[in-house]
DNA sequence: AACCAGGACACAA
DNA sequence: TTGTGTCATGGT
């Protein structure tokens, strides 16, 4: 009975890259839907089913669809970025080295702005696992079926603010969001109805494009610095999470009193400079292999 | 079995 | 300004 949108078109392209961890970046918790399949990696971009391969300096795409230009790709892994640049323009501190030199070739993403936003309003106080949890939940139940050729694990796309804006406070309740459901339904519904954009947020200066989204209920400062580091291109934005907490008073502040998070901010600005967010994804990541147990 | 997780918010002192 | 309780859920 189903009318499964199956495709057999398929495109495959490849890329020559250099200090480009794939795992690492895909598995640093700025994204929550990439599985390992086969090797890989497969997940969802700009609504199309895509397999992701590294291996030697390459990186391999399949994409259940046929497409002559793979420019959405590129952007989304972000393959034009200077990385050499990048690492000259960190600090080159000991902590700061040590996690560089933990996970070379981690690199941040550019994501779609909503999916970003709803993702990390429901990643407060959850553990990276459960995150992904929720979000294939509400995958599964809202969102637009994906159409794959014969042999691909189906999915949906992540659903759109017009469709979450629809439904009810309960049934969002039900994939496990708990009180993050009203949060997340506030945004879809003001998203859906245009009192806030969030892609159009990237071209305003990052201090008033964090002002427009803490405006939405369930969003501080370290949700919307999320927004802006991994969808809306502003890489000196500096999320603080328990993690950076932990790392910063560590590593930074040792021995000294509990440090509050403006001086924690402070710090970013200051100190870590206008690729600040590359420097917390490497401090972030490095802190969370490091304790993963032996 | 407690403890805590990529927080935000209202309210206290 | 900094400190506490609350919110829901389940992994480790």
């Amino acid at each position: 009975m189903t009318c499964n949108s199956a495709t057999e078109a398929r495109s495959c392209k490849r890329w020559k890259v250099t200090d480009y961890d794939l795992d690492a970046t895909l598995e640093s918790g700025q994204v929550f839907r990439w599985r390992r399949h086969k090797g890989g990696w497969m997940g969802v971009v700009d609504g199309r089913r895509v397999y992701l391969r590294s291996s030697g300096g390459r990186i391999e795409a399949e994409v259940a669809a046929s497409c002559r230009s793979w420019r959405w790709l590129e952007e989304y892994l972000q393959l034009n970025v200077d990385y050499a640049r990048v690492l000259r323009g960190l600090p080159s501190d000991e902590p700061m080295r040590r996690a560089v030199d933990c996970c070379r070739g981690l690199r941040l993403l550019r994501q779609d702005p909503w999916e970003c936003l709803a993702s990390f309003i429901l990643s407060s106080t959850k553990q990276i696992v459960q995150i992904q949890q929720v979000i294939e939940l509400l995958c599964q139940r809202f969102g637009a079926p994906i159409g794959v050729p014969a042999g691909w694990p189906v999915s949906n796309d992540f659903p759109t603010a017009d469709r979450l804006a629809a439904v009810s406070e309960a049934e969002l309740r039900a994939c496990k969001m708990g009180f993050r459901a009203p949060y997340l339904l506030e945004a879809a519904r003001r998203v859906a109805d245009g009192r806030i954009d969030p892609g159009g947020l990237s071209h305003l200066p990052m201090a008033e494009a964090r002002e427009h989204l803490m405006e939405l209920p369930g969003v501080g400062r370290k949700i919307a610095d999320c927004v802006l580091l991994f969808s809306l291109g502003f890489t000196q934005a500096f999320p603080v999470d328990v993690w950076i907490q932990k790392a910063l008073q560590e590593c930074y502040f040792a021995g000294d009193q509990k440090i509050s998070l403006p001086r924690m901010h402070a710090l970013a600005e200051t100190h870590f400079g206008p690729w600040a967010g590359y420097a917390q994804q490497y401090l972030f990541h490095y802190f969370r292999v490091i304790q993963r147990k032996p």
